[in-house]
Formats: C-alpha cells, sequence, structure tokens
DNA sequence: AGTACCGGGTTCTGCCATAAGG
DNA sequence: CCTTATGGCAGAACCCGGTACT
C-alpha cells in the first residue's frame, strides 16, 4: 500500500486531532519555582565585562578574555566555536560562572561547559534563573542538571526561548506523557525540549497520523507509547522517521495491526536509525537469511517479533549467524527465539562450546538457555555438569 | 524449580547548514 | 555583512533480573 496516499487521506483527520487542548496555565509549571520579576535589573546583569573602552569592531573584547582565562575556559576551543561572542562587549560571565557554582558545578565543569558553548555567558541571570527553574520542575535536584550540563552544554543554552520551554513541557505533559517519563526524556534528550513547539508539534502529529492511518483506535497512546519507548524519536526529523516508517511497512509487506503493534512495541527503538542505516541492514538481513533458504516469512517474523535485530550492522550480525549456525544451532530456532542475537559472538561462542563439549541436545532442550543471564546460565551449567544432559 | 515473557539500564552529542533577525 | 536560533545529521549492542506461569 502506498504510504504517501494514506498520509494524504487523513488530512483531514489532523484537524481534530487537538494536541494542545488540554495545556494547563503556566501558574500550574511554575508551581514551587520563587517568582521571578521582569523587572530586576538589567544592568546589574550587564555589570560584569561593561568594558570603559569600547573595542573596535571585528576585534575580540580582552578584558572578555581576560575574565575567561581567569575562569579557566579554552579560549581556543571557545573562539572555534562561536567566534562572534568573543567580540561582544557586554557578557555575564561572571554572572554565570557564579549562578552554576551555586548549583553545585566545579570550577572545571563550568570552564568547560564556557568552552564547549560559549554563548552560555550571553545568558541574563534573570533568564538563567528562570530556565532553571523550569527545568526544576521535571528534576529532583540541582545536581541532575549540573550533570547534563556538563555532559551537554548546548542542551540547556542553545535557545534563549524560556516561554517555548515552558510551552513544551506543558505540550508534553498533555500528551499524558508521565513526570518519570518527562524526567527520562529531559535527561537522555534534552534537545528535545529546546526544539521548537512547532517541531515537536509536527512529530507528534506525525505520529498520530500514522496511527490513524493504518486504522488505529487511540493515536494520543500510539504516539505516547513511541515516545516513551524511544525517548530520542522527538530529536529526530519527520524525514526520517517517515522514510522508515515507510520502508517498514512496504519491506515487510505489513498488515495495519502488525505496523501497529510493531511501531509502538519494539519497533519504536529503530525509527530512529538512519534511513541509510536501516535499509543497509535490512538488504543484508534479507541476503543472509535467503542464502540460508529461509522463507519470506520468517524474516517478517524475525522483524516483528525481535525488531532490535535491524539495528545490528552486517558484520556483526552475520558473525553472530555463522558462530551460532557453526555451534549447531538451526536458523528456524533462532527465528522461533530471536532473543538469543542480543549476545555478543564472544559470550555465543562460549556458551555454545561449554554446552557442546556436555553434549547438551538443543533439538530437544530448544536454544532458550543461550539467552539467559550470566548469572542463570552458570547455575544451569553447573546444574547440567551434575546430572548430565 | 525451572522457564517464558517482558522491560529496564546504559548515555546520545557535537558539529554543520540555513533561516531569522539586526 | 554580522550573530543568533534552530533543524538536521551520523553512528549503531549487550546484558540483567523481576515476576507470572507451569
Amino acid at each position: 500500500m502506498a504510504f504517501q496516499k494514506i498520509l494524504s487521506l487523513l488530512k483531514p483527520h489532523l484537524n481534530t486531532i487537538n494536541t494542545l487542548s488540554s495545556l494547563k496555565t503556566s501558574a500550574q509549571v511554575n508551581k514551587g519555582c520563587p517568582q521571578i520579576h521582569a523587572s530586576v535589573g538589567l544592568h546589574r546583569f550587564y555589570s560584569t565585562t561593561q568594558t570603559s573602552t569600547a573595542p573596535p569592531a571585528g576585534s575580540e573584547n580582552h578584558s572578555l578574555l581576560e575574565n575567561l582565562r581567569v575562569l579557566g575556559v579554552d579560549l581556543k576551543m571557545a573562539r572555534q566555536r562561536q567566534p562572534g561572542v568573543l567580540r561582544k562587549n557586554q557578557t555575564n560571565e561572571h554572572g554565570l560562572a557564579e549562578f552554576l557554582s551555586q548549583k553545585g558545578a566545579s570550577r572545571e565543569v563550568i570552564a568547560s561547559i564556557i568552552s564547549r558553548f560559549p554563548r552560555a555567558i550571553t545568558r541574563s541571570e534573570e533568564h538563567l534563573e528562570e530556565r532553571w527553574c523550569l527545568w526544576r520542575n521535571i528534576f529532583q535536584n540541582d545536581t541532575e542538571i549540573v550533570k547534563i550540563l556538563d555532559r551537554s552544554p548546548e542542551s540547556f543554552f542553545r535557545s534563549s526561548d524560556n516561554e517555548n520551554l515552558e510551552k513544551n513541557i506543558l505540550f508534553l505533559t498533555s500528551l499524558g506523557i508521565l513526570p518519570q517519563d518527562l524526567s527520562k526524556l529531559l535527561t537522555k534528550a534534552p534537545r528535545v525540549f529546546s526544539n521548537s513547539l512547532e517541531l515537536n508539534r509536527t512529530m507528534v502529529e506525525l505520529l498520530q497520523s500514522v496511527c490513524v492511518s493504518l486504522g488505529g483506535q487511540d493515536h494520543e497512546g500510539f504516539a505516547r507509547n513511541i515516545i516513551t519507548r524511544n525517548i530520542y524519536v522527538l530529536i529526530r526529523s519527520t524525514k526520517r522517521v517517515t522514510a522508515n516508517i515507510h520502508f517498514l511497512l512496504e519491506a515487510l509487506r505489513l498488515n495495519k495491526d502488525e505496523a501497529l503493534n510493531l511501531f509502538q512495541g519494539h519497533g519504536a527503538q529503530i525509527l530512529d536509525l538512519s534511513h541509510n542505516s536501516l535499509q543497509r541492514n535490512f538488504k543484508s538481513l534479507q541476503n543472509k537469511l535467503k542464502s540460508l533458504s529461509c522463507r519470506r516469512s520468517d524474516l517478517k517474523n524475525l522483524v516483528l517479533n525481535y525488531s532490535q535485530v535491524l539495528f545490528v550492522s552486517p558484520e556483526t550480525l552475520n558473525a553472530k549467524l555463522d558462530c551460532l549456525l557453526q555451534g549447531g544451532i538451526h536458523l528456524k530456532w533462532v527465528v522461533e527465539k530471536p532473543k538469543v542475537l542480543d549476545f555478543s559472538v564472544i559470550t555465543l561462542k562460549q556458551r555454545l562450546e561449554d554446552l557442546n563439549a556436555l553434549g547438551y541436545d538443543f533439538e530437544k532442550n530448544g536454544i532458550a538457555v543461550l539467552d539467559m543471564s550470566k548469572k542463570r546460565f552458570e547455575a544451569k551449567l553447573d546444574k547440567l555438569q551434575v546430572s548430565g544432559c
């Protein structure tokens, strides 16, 4: 079926999907935050590097450079990333440093943050307070936020639009995403919150429209399931997600129920694979199975039951399959119990050796023994050694 | 007791291109 | 022209264990 056509058919439905209908007032988001007053002095914010003699346009602000040096900033890195910031004559590096320090960031962390995302020093005191406060709606303490900033300064500082951030939080909440999932989202994919509301909304609407086009009843739940199972989906482009969904529908000839289950189940994770990787991995798997005279339905079942298989590079996957085949495992058992593919070649090899040495009968006992945790496998092996097979 | 099913944890940023705004 | 804001991209597994079922 032509996916584009389906998408175009459901345009009318999109109007009925009012994802913002339950937006709450901003008072609810700001609950627990100290009230921020817009009138708090701008002069204070700009006081740190107010140079008496403005540098000539196009050259760097030397007193700013000196301040940054004192803070331990890697000027070479900063210059390479955002050269314009070093030419500004009104910045807030001391305010930022003090602010982060009060939140528990070490001198090294602060220096690293500024080095990697210099524009951070252009944010005002009140802006920082407000943004931090919005993040604190989602986290229990400051330490967690500092850790994220240290990991990815850009995620926090790239956007100066606090209102947009607030709208994003309200939007995601309105989708029924639970606080714990929201916190997971902000921890692992902080960029989601710096996306424009429109961008996030577009992705959500895409997901919902996919559900509707597949005849699903609960388009909101569908989108929510995908987002909570694949927290990175909102930092992907709709182009990529659309291409991947389209490709899987066609390549596996999925019917509507199969597709609905796949995408909001384990398949959610493979939607954010780059489109080329998905195609390459799929084609490689297809060829491999064909060369082993598998049926088309085997391929489909394998992907439906264990879509992570498409995440694995051709090289690794072929190595695993070869290892299993060499160890006396039939491919059809793998198709039935694909979870064995979770394990590394080294682990599989070792387990096959251990079991074959004991004369383990896979035909009779199945291969589930291969995908146990290490602890359970060893216990199992001990028992087999005592009792024989 | 052993197994099947299922979901969880880990950490996913840093760079580039382009639009927007001045 | 400049800087800032925003969107987009590449890269690609392995393991653990709770709990319900038998």
